[in-house]
DNA sequence: CATGAATGAGTCTTCATTCAT
DNA sequence: GATGAATGAAGACTCATTCAT
């Protein structure tokens, strides 16, 4: 057979290698890339130097592989929201909140990922970039198709270029959730989807 | 006079202070804080290492030094905008115009700005985020009371609290800005002002 | 039993450090502490730079362990010699013979130990200046004691203070010490401890 | 005439390098040579550095000039005082008071000599440790006359070699000396002299 | 002649990575 | 297969010294 001797080896050594990015995700999370050693996260992850290095083929692999699996998280969660066949204010409305969502429950890990993600090309995640640069684009398409399909519907306006409201959405999303991240208590959470579809849907200016 | 005697030898070495700023951003701006060494920084500057030490007091200052001034001149630009006494809608595209142009000339200075001062507060920037902070938040500050304003005078309509709404405004623009830097052709430059203004003045949802 | 086991690594590091101890012991007494380099250090110990640095925290760590430890072996061996319970005479004279042992069989830390010791308050040595004082204080207590005692049992004159004369008797064994280091075919060494003696115990002045 | 001219211009220049002279031996004895820079002396002597570098030729040069000059002036008012033609136990006595008064009025400066000159010949004295040595051995050899005078006149009992008498005599004096500049309240200064002589002239044990 | 800006060799120290046990 | 001792390249920074002005 194929899946059944190997598997629990696997297992194992897969749950070991989850704890190192466990705890890489915290000490990174906290310090940054160059302020945590590698020794620093075999004390912590309870394991010998050598066998991180079993794991991952360097630091930077290590690394990489953290922000990947971030990287998967998000994506995914955002997708599976997006693809469903529900109605499109609908669509748009569950993709505010489970990015709101992921920004709650993951504030550690959203805080690297942007830091290591915006901006930075030079940095430890070069090879990844085109990688990462694609997952968010093809979420961006997704929801400009839901715009466009608004439109085609007659439901939305052609204020602007689908692509473009895809990503003054997003981006928006984005600057409430780190606004809330930094200062929880002067931006209130639960209520910015609406905020954001207002601003979208209703104009600002009368006409 | 009170300037004249000191100038000379004053001037000189700021303009030299400078030239090793304009070679640490290219620098940092490529690769990273951490994968620059001050041996690097020197040698593309001309001066020899102890001549660094000279102007800066150690590495992080030059790195904080250089962030400072790139936040100057940022936050200048657009705060004079700002603060002009022209019509409301007259302001917020003249921002845009402005921020869209601060990006257009400063393109690796702007990545590596927004690189260091997102998610990070663990890195270098340390001692200079609340500074930072705050100079954004004042800008956003000024937009908000520019909706106010515009809310007042029965301009704009108030589908969301000021603050959002500058919110959404800045991180809209941020967000088109940076796609444009990524991919110059597939996102054209000047029209942008006119996007954002349009999508957030022009209702989304057929009333 | 309960030391077997650790011991063999910790012997072996204990060896390894004490082999460290030994090469810095040479250099520094040849050189002085700011002219050998941890590199020099290393390649004569033929260990590599980072295990030096897994013994001692710095190199000031790895200085103060070293005359701390010259300074226990010396300060062991004349204690016991005076904390013994024989005769005050021989009481004297066995502490002059070790410590001319202990400068006949250790110059180059005698050396080392009287340089860093001897002044310099300013130097590597900052921390343990207290400890070391202490010791040498005690020392000269213990000598008080024996010749306070030998003066209450009428075996000594009270030509001056018990710790006076403890100072004389030590300082003096010091000097011909020094002197015997650096010339010894001038100054013979063994007749030491009774030159000192003599000059002690007989008045130089005719009654 | 050979001293007219040149005199005002070389005093003055002489009277700026005995400034430097204060500085350095202010910041040594503090600090200790390594810890001491060329630009600190410079800048505490209101000097500049270029300056600096016309009196001495480098740092070891000045560091070499303070301990020759200290060593001039201790050895010259030692000296001094052993070679007048009073008698026998009042040059002893002289000898001790100047010698007192040395370490009384140039604290700074003994403890730094001692520190430079004891123990060590590994360090910045290298080249002038013999003119040192020698000089120190001619003032033990002034004194081992005395010894040896007072002995053909019957003033004195042979109860050791007078250079013995002489090495004695000093390092007990140093030692009480450095014990006071220590702790000056507990080892009241003045009486020290006649401490000294005591021990030396009245026997220690009942004859 | 004095000045002090500029130099760069040399130092300590860290830390990713390897490999013998 | 796991371990962690050992390695040494690389980097920040200091400071004695020079030399153009």
């Amino acid at each position: 057979m194929e899946t059944g001797k190997p598997s629990r080896r696997e297992r194992e050594k897969l749950r070991q290698r989850q704890e190192v990015l466990d705890v890489a995700l915290r000490l990174f999370s906290e310090k940054g890339f160059h302020n945590v050693s590698m020794h620093e996260i075999a004390k912590e992850a309870e394991f010998a130097i050598g066998t991180l290095y079993k794991f991952f083929r360097n630091k930077e692999d290590l690394y990489q592989a953290l922000i990947m699996q971030l990287s998967d998280r998000f994506h995914r969660a955002l997708t599976e929201v997006i693809e469903g066949d529900a109605q499109e204010i609908e669509k748009l409305r569950a993709y505010l909140r489970v990015k709101a969502e992921l920004f709650r429950n993951n504030a550690a890990a959203i805080r690297l990922y942007f830091a290591e993600t915006r901006g930075a090309r030079f940095n430890v995640m070069a090879g990844l970039e085109r990688e990462i640069r694609e997952r968010r684009g093809n979420i961006l398409l997704s929801l400009a198709a839901i715009f466009e399909q608004g439109m085609n519907r007659k439901r939305f306006r052609r204020v602007a270029a689908p692509l473009h409201l895809a990503i003054a959405l997003d981006s928006m999303a984005t600057a409430f959730l780190f606004h809330w991240l930094e200062e929880p208590q002067t931006h209130p959470f639960p209520e910015e989807p609406d905020t954001i579809l207002n601003i979208l849907f209703k104009g600002l200016v009368n006409p």
